[in-house]
DNA sequence: GTCTATAGATTGATAGAC
DNA sequence: GTCTATCAATCTATAGAC
C-alpha cells in the first residue's frame, strides 16, 4: 500500500476536473495544481494534454468494457444453451448494470462516469475519437445481440432506437449523482442505483420492444 | 431584403463554430473572421463572447418555445374539452416534433439544434445554466401534462423517465445530421425527419408508458 | 459602427539544471 | 523524475482614431 506516485495523482486530478469543467476549460495548470505536482509533469509522463486525457479514458475504461463484454457473451451463451433468443432486458442490463454500478467503485469513479457520459456530445472530434475507438467493438457486440433478440425490427431502426438507448443513459450518466443541482419545483430525485438501473431497464426494454411502424423508406 | 448585418453574421457564425467546435474551443478571432467582420465587434455588438452565446441561444429558442408551448397548451386543451385524458403520444409529439423539424427551417437552424442537443451535457455550469433558464419552465409544463397523462406514475419515476427522454432526444440533436460520422459496419442510418420522429415517438411513448415496478424506496 | 493596435493574462509545451 | 524558468502563441477584452 504504497501513497498515489505522481502518475495516478495526475490521472485523478485530471478526471475529476475535465468531467467538471470540460476539457478545453481545464488547464495544465489547474491540473497540477490539484495534483501537487510540477507543471512540466504532464507532459514529461504524458506526452501532451490530450495523451492525457487518452491515458485517464484507458485506465477506466479498460476494465469496466471487460465486464461488460463478459456479461454479453454470457447472455448470449446462456441463450444458445438454452436454444432460445437472448431477451432485450437481459441483454441491456449486462451492459447498463455495471456501467451506473461502476459509479459506486471509488471516488473518482463517479466522475468518470460522468465525463463518458458528457463525451457522447462532446464536440471536438478529435476527443469524441478517443472514446469512439475503445468502445466501438463493444457497441457493435451489443448491436449484434440485441439484434438477436429483437429479429423482427428492421436494422435501421434497431439502430437509431440503439442510439436513444445510448442517449438516455449518457443523460443518465451525466446526471445520476448531480441533482439537486437542477430542479428547485421538482421532487426530489435522489435515489439509489439499484432504483435507477430498474427504471432505465423498464423504460429502455418498453423502448426497444415497442411495435415498430411499418418500415418507411 | 437587405444583406445581413455585422450582429447577425455574428450570430451565424457563432452558431455554427459553436456547435461544430465547443464554446470554449471557439475563439473570437475564429468567429469573427468567418463572419468578416473586424474582431472588436463581438464586444460592441454584445459585450462578451458569454452574452454572444446568449443571444445565439436566445434568437432561435424563443421561437421555438413559443411553437412548442403552443402545441402543449393545444394538447391540454382539447383534452379538458373532451373530457379526457391527454394521450402521452400527443403530448410527446407536441414536444418533440417541432424541435425535429426545426432543423430544416433554414441553414444555421440545423447547427443550432446540435448545439441545443450538446448544452444538455455542457461541463461548464455557467453555459449550461443559460439554457436552462430559458427552458424550465416550458420543462415544468411538459412534466405537468404528463403527469396527467400518467396519473399511475409516481412523481420520481415520472421525474427519471422524463430524463431519459430528454437524454435520447438531446443525442437524436445531436446527430440527426451526422451518420455517417461514426459508423462504417453499421446500416446506412440516412433517414427522413418524418421517420426519425415516428421512430423516437415509438420508442418514447411505450418507455413512459412502460408498466413501473413496485415504487422502490 | 468599424477599424487598428495593444494591453494583460493565460495557454500548452520545452530546455536545461539538479 | 522533478524542478525553475521561459518561450511563443493564443486568448478575451478594451482604448482611441476615424
Amino acid at each position: 500500500m504504497t501513497l498515489p506516485g505522481t502518475k495516478q495523482r495526475l490521472l485523478d486530478a485530471a478526471e475529476r476536473l475535465f468531467a467538471d469543467e470540460g476539457f478545453h476549460n481545464t488547464s495544465l495548470r489547474a491540473i497540477t495544481g490539484r495534483a501537487n505536482v510540477n507543471l512540466a509533469a504532464v507532459n514529461y509522463h504524458f506526452g501532451s494534454k490530450e495523451a492525457l486525457l487518452d491515458a485517464v479514458i484507458e485506465r477506466r475504461l479498460s476494465p469496466l468494457n471487460a465486464v461488460r463484454r463478459e456479461n454479453l457473451e454470457a447472455v448470449r451463451g446462456e441463450a444458445r444453451d438454452a436454444g432460445r433468443r437472448p431477451k432485450t432486458e437481459e441483454t441491456l442490463r449486462a451492459f447498463i448494470d455495471p456501467t451506473l454500478r461502476f459509479r459506486e467503485s471509488g471516488p473518482g469513479a463517479e466522475a468518470f462516469i460522468t465525463l463518458l457520459g458528457r463525451i457522447l456530445a462532446e464536440p471536438d472530434a478529435s476527443l469524441r475519437e478517443l472514446f469512439i475507438r475503445r468502445i466501438k467493438p463493444l457497441f457493435l457486440l451489443l448491436f449484434q445481440i440485441l439484434r438477436e433478440s429483437l429479429p423482427e425490427l428492421d436494422e435501421r431502426t434497431l439502430f437509431w432506437r440503439l442510439q436513444f438507448v445510448l442517449g438516455a443513459m449518457g443523460h443518465t450518466m451525466c446526471w445520476a449523482g448531480r441533482f439537486g443541482e437542477l430542479p428547485e419545483e421538482l421532487p426530489a430525485p435522489s435515489v439509489t442505483t439499484e432504483a435507477l438501473v430498474r427504471m432505465l431497464l423498464d423504460f429502455l426494454t418498453a423502448g426497444l420492444e415497442a411495435p415498430c411502424a411499418t418500415t418507411n423508406e
